[in-house]
RNA sequence: GCGAGGGUGGCGGAAUUGGCAGACGCACUAGACUUAGGAUCUAGCGGUAUAACCGUGGGGGUUCAAGUCCCCCCUCUCGCACCA
């Protein structure tokens, strides 16, 4: 053994060995555990996010293979996606070629990180053995009505050149480049992820045991569901109805006038023959272009037109001016909004700015009468019905059953349900993605290609200019085919899939990655899904993990697989920053993995990022804490080759604690004291950071220990040996290469890998005696060591003889002494 | 505006049930070894007027006892944002 740790050698001689002798292949037996972190875009280069991320798995999967699981741990490629694109604008290298290489080079840093992958389960998302199955699934959900297309207004990204889906624009903006988005009408494929949004509300609840909150929330939200009614509104004068959707039809008898979304299909034709047709057409336009350059909507002001129109309040008969508002949105609900400006602040703002009749019709109870006169915004609270009719009288909770009832009664309306959740587009108007695979025939229309003919394969051969529109339509010899019914020429589908499509099913083709029968190999699956403990960062909070929770369901309405929910643990990891900011080229506070390993190893690295914070809180980025992990693992090596004469061919110690000579039982107690807390830490909390520290401290104690003193003594060498291997066997799933150097060192027995854990012996654990701590008056003013268990007068008659504690209590008079056993005495004066 | 989560030494962070606030690490200080030290080891390290007092964003409360529970306020981060 040499004296000085050097990590470099040894980290290569493990990192070989484990792949030669696929260490980390499945089927050892056990438990099945599936342990997966979020798979990389192949950028080319592993950053601190992907360190962190994959490190705190790798702590997970090595840890429960020592617990004696079948451990599943892949890695693969979110391999398809604009960067390949765009680099081969930029530098004239195909997408595919470009792609290669930077998987190639990952694979190579990720190895380097010593994580414990089954390699021969690794898959690319670009490669046709993959995308292929995704087209079957496409077509699968054609057949049930799961995909469609049509003309709507999508977000587009003008610096992306594609559509993007809902969940892909924050803030108005690209998710990918930070470009405002624009509207743009054009005709689209679309998953119906909204036939399921019940369905995956509802999941949540399932997910409560497992899932941060903040996520479950951020999907509720995004789902958002609302339970209330719609009700017809028919026009006066008119063969037509308007129908809005509400959540307060308890209000609906103070309904004075209809608001539609400036683009609602009635606009035009509700202004015709009234005069009103100018302004209308001039307020939609107006409209629409705002929508590009003001998108702090919530800041604007209320602004409408008067279409000319009116309608009927169904309940009073009321005459209701009908107008376009601005904040009217068509996508959610019917368009449409019964104004009630008592009741809804934006009505009142609305109906203060264009003069409109404003009815109270909900009182709070116990205070003054609301006077519409005099009000200064909207009552929104709770209170009982006044101005309406029968229902006067009633609580408003009460009233919006009863109301709702009675509109289905009358037939001018029902209970509904509407979801903030849009169905999710997929096509995207870009080359270096899975074809969607789908003909065009003049005579018979939209083909699906036949199942026996896929893949349908991305042609190598394209031209990628950045001239924009879809680079395949450009590619001749893929457009041109022939129509699969009758024969006759044809087109093909441009567009390509959203990459979060390859990614809502990656997990499940881990399984069976080599399988050529079918998507999925259903003995696998079925022994492997759903995935145990999922561990990626919190900005795919609504993304990806929503799609997939889609996907999953969809999968199993094919008959695919059996469950519904992909994950069933997941745990999202916090950002890695350095000086408080996110790493990024631009502030230039990039760390780079690659020198961090050149300089102090991979188990340096890992370390650190385990230890600077616990993994769901942000990790501030520290050169020096780093300095100091590797230091610790320096310190650790040192204590070994110092103590290794005195270990080599001894047993550690096995008996029990009684035995142990009073000088060295704090030492047993050490030890077991720290297989205790690690374990709590590591299988209930997953914070590594205290796990580390516990290590430590076991550390520093045995730092006190030295090679002679042990080799005169059987007993302190069998107690150092046990606590070594404890130290190595503790932090073998954190520093693995390092244990591994170490555990070969001391001659410890069995492959390191799947060592079994230490177990707890109980009885060291416990203390003969116990400090006590005296107060007076809630302030420690002495510290008694005193035999655990002692009777609490005992306890209460040392304290109060302590001469500490009389200097405080001579002359008063004890009020109250409170003895909690164990711990502490309180002496009240 | 709504929702969620934070605020503890110079720094990252501990404190699992209300029971010694500051584990562990970094930085810092002193000493040892040394030709040398940005190596290593030992010791110290919340503040201050140091037998004492103060101290977990601020203020109040409950309790023998509060970082932890309750009320009010300030502040930061994240998510949603005219969703009817």
């Amino acid at each position: 053994m040499e004296a000085e740790y050097n990590p470099h050698a040894i980290e290569k001689r493990w990192q070989q060995r484990w792949l030669e002798e696929k260490t980390f292949a499945t089927g050892r037996g056990g438990e099945k555990y599936y342990l997966l972190e979020m798979f990389p875009y192949p950028s080319g280069k592993i950053h601190m996010g992907h360190v962190r991320n994959y490190s705190i798995g790798d702590v997970v999967a090595r840890y429960q293979r020592m617990q004696g699981r079948d451990v599943l741990h892949p890695m693969g490629w979110d391999a398809f996606g604009m960067p390949a694109e765009n680099a081969a604008i930029a530098h004239g290298v195909h997408p595919a070629a470009w792609t290669r290489r930077n998987i190639d080079e990952m694979r190579a840093q990720l190895r380097r990180m010593g994580f414990s992958y089954d390699w021969d389960r690794e898959l690319a998302t670009c490669d046709p053995d993959y995308y292929r199955w995704e087209q079957v699934f496409f077509l699968k959900m054609l057949e049930k009505g799961l995909v469609y297309k049509k003309k709507s207004q999508v977000n587009w990204c003008e610096t992306c050149q594609t559509v993007l889906a809902n969940e892909q624009v924050e803030n108005g903006c690209c998710w990918r480049c930070g470009e405002e988005t624009e509207g743009k009408d054009l005709e689209q494929w679309f998953f119906r992820i909204t036939a399921y949004a019940e369905e995956l509300l509802a999941g949540c609840d399932e997910l409560k045991e497992g899932w941060p909150e903040r996520v479950i929330t951020m999907q509720k939200n995004w789902i958002g569901k609302s339970v209330g009614a719609e009700i017809d509104f028919p026009v006066e004068g008119r063969e037509l109805k308007i129908t809005v959707f509400t959540t307060r039809q308890d209000t609906l008898y103070g309904a004075t006038f209809m608001s539609l979304a400036p683009d609602h299909p009635l606009a035009a034709e509700l202004a015709r023959g009234t005069g009103q047709e100018e302004a209308v057409a001039a307020f939609v336009d107006k409209m629409r272009r705002q929508e590009r350059s003001d998108r702090d909507l919530a800041q604007l002001e209320k602004e409408g037109v008067f279409t000319g129109s009116y309608c009927l309040n169904p309940v009073t008969g009321r005459k209701m001016p009908i107008y376009l508002a601005n904040f009217v949105l068509s996508g959610y609900g019917t368009g449409a909004v019964m104004a009630v400006p008592a009741h809804d602040q934006r009505d009142f703002e609305f109906a203060r700015m264009y003069d409109l009749p404003i009815i109270v019709v909900i009182q709070p109870e116990g205070e003054e009468r609301l006077d519409p006169a005099t009000l200064t915004e909207a009552y929104t609270g709770e209170g009982v019905l006044v101005n309406s009719d029968r229902f006067d009288g009633c609580p408003n909770r009460k009233a919006l059953d009863l109301i709702a009832a009675y509109l289905e009664e009358q037939g001018i309306g029902k209970k509904a349900i509407t979801y903030r959740l849009r169905d999710w587009g997929v096509s995207r108007q870009r080359y270096w993605g899975a074809p969607i695979p789908i003909i065009y025939c003049d005579k018979c229309g939209v083909v699906p290609v036949p199942e026996k003919d896929l893949p349908v394969t991305l042609p190598e051969d394209v031209d990628l200019d950045g001239s924009g529109g879809s680079p395949l339509a450009r590619v001749e010899s893929f457009v041109k085919t022939t129509c699969p019914q009758c024969g006759a020429a044809a087109r093909r589908e441009t567009d390509t899939m959203d990459t979060f499509v390859e990614s809502s099913w990656y997990y499940m083709r881990y399984a069976c990655a080599d399988y050529d029968q079918g998507p999925l190999e259903r003995e696998a699956v079925d022994k492997w899904l759903p995935v145990d403990h999922y561990i990626g960062g919190i900005e795919h909070a609504i993304l990806h993990l929503l799609y997939s929770r889609f996907f999953t369901r969809v999968l199993r309405d094919l008959g695919y697989i059996k469950f519904s929910e992909p994950f069933t643990r997941l745990l999202t990891q916090g950002m890695v920053i350095k000086d408080g900011a996110k790493m990024s080229k631009s502030k230039g506070n990039v760390v780079d993995p690659n020198a961090l390993i050149e300089k102090y190893g991979a188990d340096t690295a890992r370390m650190f990022s385990l230890f600077a914070s616990p993994p769901e809180l942000d990790l501030e980025w520290n050169d020096q804490g780093v300095e100091g992990s590797f230091r610790f693992l320096s310190r650790l090596w040192r204590l070994v080759y110092a103590l290794l004469p005195a270990l080599n061919g001894v047993e550690a110690y096995n008996g029990s604690i009684a035995e142990v000579p009073a000088a060295y039982a704090g030492l047993r107690r050490k030890t077991h004291q720290t297989i205790s807390r690690v374990r709590s830490d590591v299988e209930e909390r997953m914070h590594f950071n205290t796990a580390i520290s516990a290590v430590m401290e076991l550390v520093n104690e045995l730092k006190s220990y030295s090679c002679d003193q042990a080799r005169e003594d059987e007993i302190l060498a069998a107690l150092l040996r046990e606590a070594v291997e404890t130290v190595i066997l503790l932090l073998a799933p954190i520093v693995p290469h390092i244990c591994e150097e170490l555990w070969a060192e001391i001659g410890g027995s069995g492959e390191l890998a799947y060592a079994p854990l230490p177990e707890v012996d109980p009885d060291s654990l416990i203390e003969d005696t116990v400090l006590v701590v005296v107060q007076i008056n809630g302030k420690v003013r002495e510290r008694l060591t005193v035999a655990r268990d002692l009777d609490s007068e005992e306890v209460k008659k040392l304290a109060l003889a302590s001469s500490r504690v009389q200097k405080y209590t001579d002359g008063k008079t004890l009020r109250k002494v409170i003895v909690i056993p164990n711990k502490l005495v309180n002496i009240v004066v």
